[in-house]
DNA sequence: GTTATATATTCCTTGACAGGAATATTCCCA
DNA sequence: TGGGAATATTCCTGTCAAGGAATATATAAC
């Protein structure tokens, strides 16, 4: 079973956007700030709940913080999605079965 | 770009848990707090956020309201993800590939 | 129609979280 | 060692969401 943290962890735009930007390299935390139109605090704040949350890691760099997607999280969002997929490529598998008996149905034998 | 919506709708346990259980097919409101331990209300509450955000729907029956899973949202997420599923097999990839010149590098000159 | 059952809604309180502003910390460099 | 740049933290405030309790609504059964 998934945490719920991760999905706390993106449920914020401004996060799901720092994610997005990270999903092209590493970035420090003005650049972030820079491209999102943050001010420099909130950027740290959220890049502290992704760190903290899982999908995002740091590395020091001098007196810069490069900041780094960390897939595994996403990862595990993969998994738990899985046992969806079953369910929607079952579904699709039902309908496929249902237009292919109509198919073959004797047209008089539709109603 | 997928909203936060959905996010915030699975950001909380009880939320997570109504959706594994709808997994297995619909359920009333009633069987819904019993199995989760949740008194009616929230129960209804939470359905209705879930309802809002989307990965859920309901039907009526009589009295009773049941309730199943929508699959859409989940769909929605799973190509968000997509875009870092390449990140992981690209990050992957280039694993293979180091490993595969580290062996066919000759012994002497793995240093 | 009255009653019981299933569900939804409202009101209240409390806690969490986001943004703003100010400040602290860390590291580099002269 | 002092100053500046990059980043983190703290404090404050307003908003929002969750749970509890009570109540409203709808449907079935008699």
């Amino acid at each position: 079973m998934i945490s719920n943290t991760t999905f706390s962890a993106l449920a914020d735009p401004n996060r799901l956007r720092i994610l997005d930007l990270l999903a092209n390299g590493l970035l420090s935390v003005g650049e972030i700030a820079k491209r999102l139109q943050l001010r420099q605090p909130q950027a740290s704040k959220h890049l502290r709940v992704l760190l903290e949350a899982g999908p995002v890691k740091v590395e020091a760099e001098s007196n810069r913080r490069n900041y780094k997607l960390r897939i595994e999280p996403l990862k595990e969002l993969d998994t738990w999605l899985e046992g969806y997929r079953q369910i929607w490529n079952e579904r699709y598998d039902n309908l496929e079965l249902y237009l292919k008996q109509l198919q073959e149905m004797p047209k008089n034998h539709q109603n």
